[in-house]
DNA sequence: TTGATCCTTTGACCCAGATCAAGAAAACAC
DNA sequence: GTGTTTTCTTGATCTGGGTCAAAGGATCAA
């Protein structure tokens, strides 16, 4: 399961189906695959993402891992959650801005040096739109985010939550309860407590999966971004008109 | 003072300061700026911009505006205050995300088309970088707040502000405190009550403007990507190391 | 200069979610 | 399986910042 540099052939694949990598034309992407490095993180390791040290582009293979800040009184805010796909750039961010990347799981990691993404980016165009792409998605799943924490309640950030859940028809929450929690700035107490609410409107978590008592319940919840990746987005059903 | 789009001549000099411009060829950013519009905005309008609308790249050139989110209950957040050489680019969101621009004063807008702004970065690609720098920078700046906003107390998100006035030289706040507050996430009282705090500390508000007992008050309200711009950043009298 | 409007401050009170503490239930190791 | 550890839930209590209300201060137009 360890992917050696020998053996990286095998991950272009893998690569060449994320969004960063949509409509270049293969061949620029085996030579820029080429210079793909892998590195490996356990469980529990945490470790400084500065742009002085980690100037790179990283792509998660496998696992888990969570982008955060503490303070000094060990209070965390959970920024992002990567896992399988997921995509981290400090190089663009400042030299003097860091975060703790904290792994929950061990962790297999992709990455390019900032160089290589540069030389890429004025070789191959589209490749420096699709890196506008991915910075504008997470400005707006910033902004997305930055809403529901500070106007939201408990039950509606769980509630928000749990439809994209419904939405990507997994009806199954993807980490732990108390991860989630932190990522929707709450602790797990209220998040349980958010969770015996939302059972009284017919909402229900078996074991991490969603059971829904007539299908609809978790609509109000969503927003509209979210629910744009709705199978009844538009439709009278859906409250976005 | 109303810049016809006959006189936009005189405007090239503004625009051509700008960080977005930096670094490109005066020939190439003529033709381009002979692409530039002009909206102007009354004080107390307010405006959705959505992508399918106001896909453009907005510059403020004049007068003051907030990009704020407001929810069925009527709360409120300020994801972004913009005045003058202030940017915004809903042109990079998605079709379905959409922010209130709430003009505070009369405010006067220059604005590029999207297909323009492409054209553009295809032709020129240091100006791809720059969009790419501006995103980043907007991530980054949402990061940073999103941080400010969950983990910090009243008192401290009122010194983190006021530490910025400070580095910059002004000692001066820019806008009203109630934006400020609504910026910072807290009511206009919470954020005179944190102002009677920090006086107890040696900071004073004296018609907008910030005295300081001995000077060095508000460092520990610093953070270290706001401080890397301080004359004393990294001295012994810096908290950062 | 004078109202009128808006912005800011202060006090009294309230409440959503945090904290603390103790069980219950999963998950994991062997 | 069985014991251990981690995660989750539930209850009691606390508290920072919100809400409401009223009074000062600024600012501005005429």
């Amino acid at each position: 399961m360890i992917p050696s540099k020998e053996h990286l052939g095998r991950y272009h694949g893998f690569l060449s189906k994320l969004a960063l990598f949509d409509n270049i034309e293969p061949a620029a992407l085996e030579s820029f695959f080429a210079k793909v490095q892998v590195k490996q993180y356990h469980k529990g390791e945490m470790v400084t993402f500065d742009a002085a040290e980690h100037s790179k582009l990283y792509i998660c293979y496998d696992g888990l891992f969570k982008l955060s800040k503490i303070d000094e009184r060990g209070d965390e805010i959970v920024l992002k959650i990567i896992d399988k796909r997921g995509v981290v750039s400090p190089m663009h961010f400042s030299q003097y801005y860091d975060v703790a990347a904290d792994f929950v799981k061990n962790t297999t990691i992709f990455y390019f040096n900032d160089n290589d993404v540069a030389d890429f980016m004025r070789k191959n165009h589209q490749f420096s739109l699709n890196i506008v792409k991915f910075l504008a998605d997470s400005v707006q799943a910033l902004m997305l985010s930055a809403e529901v924490l500070q106007l939201k309640t408990a039950k509606e950030k769980v509630g928000w939550y749990l439809v994209h859940a419904k939405i990507n028809n997994t009806f199954e929450l993807p980490y732990s309860k108390a991860l989630i929690a932190s990522y929707l700035g709450m602790k797990p107490e209220s998040f349980s407590r958010a969770l015996s609410e939302l059972k009284k409107e017919g909402v229900t978590l078996e074991n991490k999966t969603i059971k829904l008592d007539n299908g609809s319940e978790l609509c109000r919840y969503c927003d509209k971004v979210t629910g744009s990746d709705c199978s009844s987005f538009g439709t009278n059903q859906c409250i976005h008109q």
